[in-house]
Order: C-alpha cells, then sequence, then structure tokens
DNA sequence: AATGCGGGGAC
DNA sequence: GTCCCAGCATT
C-alpha cells in the first residue's frame, strides 16, 4: 500500500474515532501513572473488566509514589478478581523503580519505559504514543487481527504486523490517536467472529471485505490442553475464626491467601483427604463441588467442612479475609462458608 | 518458539 | 460448552 493511501487509511480511522470513541475513565485524564495502571490492567483483559477495578485502585493509590510505598499484599487485594496477579508485581515494582530510577516521573520514551517490569513492546508503546505523542508502533490483539484483515492476511508472522503498523503510526496524524482508534476499531467492530463490516468507517480500506474473506481472519488456532485437577478446600472454624494460609511463592495464584487446600490429580473421599492434611481434623464433610477454569487447568474444587483442636496458623474473622488477596474461587469458598455460617445445617 | 499465568463476558 | 481479551517474562 502506497503512503497516501495509508494516510487516507488512517485520516478515516481518526475521523471516526472522534465521534466514536468511548468514555472509559483512563480517557479522562492523560498522565503516565494512569496510563501505566490501566494499560497493565488492560493486558489480556477486557476494558469491561477494568472498568469496574481501575478507578478503585487509583483511589487506593493515587501517585507513583503511593504505590512504590504500599506493601506487595496490600497491591494484590486491590488486584483482586482481575487474574494474571504477576502484573500486580510488576507494576508495585514498576512503581519503585520509577521513584529510584526516574526520580518519581513516569518516563516517556520507550526505551526508558521497557526497562519497567511488565512493561513489553506494546505497553510501552501505548503510554509513549497515547500520553506522550510519540509515533511508537503498537500491536495487541486487536490491532493484528485488524492488519491482518486490512491486507487480507490469513496468518500474517506477528513481525510484520508490528512493521506494518509502523508504517501506519508513521503517517498518522496523531500517533496516540490512531493507536488507539486502532484497538477501538477491533473491540467494537472489528471483532473475532462476525465482524460488522457494514458498520466499519474503514471498510473500503479493506482487502478482506473486498474478497469476501474477512470471516476467515483470524484462523482459528488449536486450543492448549487442559489439564484436570482437584482441589480440596476445608473450611475449618474455631469459634468465629476461619483458619487460613499462603500459597507458595510460585505459580498459580503464588503468595495468596486460602482455605487450607490440598491438590491432587483425583478426587478425594474425605477419610483420605485427612490423612493428607497438615493438621489433625474432625467430622471431615463433603459439602459442595464446583468447577473453576483458568487458561491452562480445569479445576475441580471439593468444599469440605470439619473441625480442629490445632492451634497453629493463621486464624482470622471471615469478615476480616477482605484484606486478604485471595483467587476468585477461594472467595467463592468463603461465601459458602458464610452462608453456612448463617445457615447451620 | 513454547509455556505459564485468571477471570469472565460474548457467543 | 468454546473463544479470546489494550501481554509479559521465562525457558
Amino acid at each position: 500500500m502506497t503512503p497516501s493511501r495509508d494516510a487516507r487509511f488512517t485520516d478515516d480511522l481518526a475521523a471516526w474515532f472522534s465521534s466514536a470513541a468511548r468514555d472509559l475513565p483512563w480517557r479522562r485524564s492523560r498522565n503516565g501513572y494512569a496510563a501505566l495502571v490501566s494499560e497493565a490492567m488492560l493486558q489480556q483483559t477486557q476494558v469491561s473488566r477494568v472498568i469496574e477495578k481501575f478507578s478503585t485502585f487509583m483511589e487506593r493509590f493515587p501517585t507513583v509514589q503511593s504505590l512504590a510505598n504500599a506493601e506487595e499484599q496490600q497491591v494484590l487485594a486491590a488486584w483482586q478478581g482481575l487474574g494474571y496477579y504477576r502484573r500486580a508485581r510488576h507494576l508495585h515494582a514498576a512503581a519503585k523503580k520509577i521513584m529510584t530510577d526516574y526520580d518519581g516521573q513516569v518516563p516517556r520514551d520507550v526505551v526508558q519505559l521497557r526497562t519497567l517490569p511488565g512493561v513489553g513492546r506494546y505497553t510501552a508503546g501505548a503510554i509513549a504514543s497515547i500520553v506522550f505523542s510519540h509515533p511508537e508502533p503498537i500491536v495487541d490483539g486487536n490491532v493484528q487481527r485488524l492488519l491482518a484483515r486490512l491486507d487480507a492476511r490469513h496468518s500474517p508472522p506477528v513481525e510484520e504486523i508490528w512493521i506494518r503498523a509502523e508504517q501506519l503510526v508513521r503517517v498518522a496524524e496523531k500517533p496516540g490517536v490512531f493507536n488507539e482508534a486502532m484497538m477501538e476499531l477491533g473491540a467494537t467492530i472489528c471483532t473475532p467472529k462476525s465482524p460488522r463490516c457494514d458498520a466499519c468507517p474503514v471498510a473500503q480500506h479493506c482487502s478482506a471485505r473486498k474478497r469476501k474473506m474477512q470471516s476467515e481472519i483470524p484462523v482459528p488456532k488449536a486450543a492448549p490442553r487442559q489439564e484436570h485437577v482437584h482441589h480440596h478446600a476445608v473450611v475449618v472454624m474455631r469459634r468465629n475464626l476461619l483458619l487460613v494460609e499462603q500459597r507458595p511463592e510460585t505459580g498459580l495464584w503464588s503468595n495468596m491467601w486460602q482455605v487450607p487446600t490440598f491438590e491432587s490429580m483425583t478426587a478425594l473421599s474425605a477419610q483420605s483427604l485427612a490423612e493428607q492434611l497438615k493438621f489433625r481434623v474432625n467430622d471431615l464433610t463433603k459439602r459442595e463441588s464446583f468447577t473453576h477454569m483458568t487458561t491452562h487447568r480445569r479445576i475441580s474444587f471439593h468444599v469440605f467442612a470439619g473441625r480442629t483442636r490445632a492451634r497453629r496458623g493463621h486464624w482470622l474473622q471471615i469478615d476480616d479475609t477482605g484484606e486478604l488477596p485471595m483467587s476468585a474461587a477461594q472467595r467463592r469458598i468463603l461465601d459458602l462458608a458464610q452462608q453456612w455460617f448463617a445457615t447451620p445445617v
């Protein structure tokens, strides 16, 4: 495609975006810190999910300094429900690095941005272009699909997509607007399935549309194998206190909290579970089961109730568990426990 | 180049 | 049920 055609494409896209842009919390006031937080949250996460979390996180940690000074557990707790909790740890570490290495100011260029934990090629380009108007390309899932369709390519190598994105952002009048508009179009019009080409502001530029092959792009990729595991969660109350434990510092839900949970490849009976637990438990009874899906696992949660005379471990009031970072599945278990507590069987 | 890492909305 | 999302770090 020639530069002039590219320029017409970017012009049409920008014109559409000026009237179609959604009113999103992080678009209200642009600054490096808000962009860093929102972009971290938006990694592999849909806009609607981030809207729920962004404002409360910003109120809790309004500045780079406040985030840098926070405890990691507080940051994780503020991230609860968003998933991919490593992002929260990286964001926390990034805030510390900004304080020590960048005088408290989010860096403006991609080279410096890339030195921050959790900031990769996409995030650096997004902040540099959207906040600081640098002509840096970005490629996310939306842009990848959109450019593949624009040029009628079934499975273009991602590196070629980056080159194409760079060509386009170079001729765009406002790089940040162009980048945001590309993602907005991908999220709202040029969707993975059933793209709404009739409503597309750049349909006349689209090679896939011209060849009626837009629905063949992108080609579906093979789903990753899922292993099936069983998590046996044990709700133990002593008077009004609940026994909780911290997960290991590696792997799934690392460093987060849970009621004592034992993982195994098969579902265990109450008796065999009792033998696996690190503490003595009486009257262990299976109460509920539910399935929790993650990207690589299908987890069957089996929720047991029991009693113990053991004293060791962390005991806290069930109402106070809100301070601890816990997975959505463990939150669900606490909800069940509270129901039992309210209406004992 | 593959893999691990969450959770939920859309279909 | 499946797909996929404003990706990144590690191996």
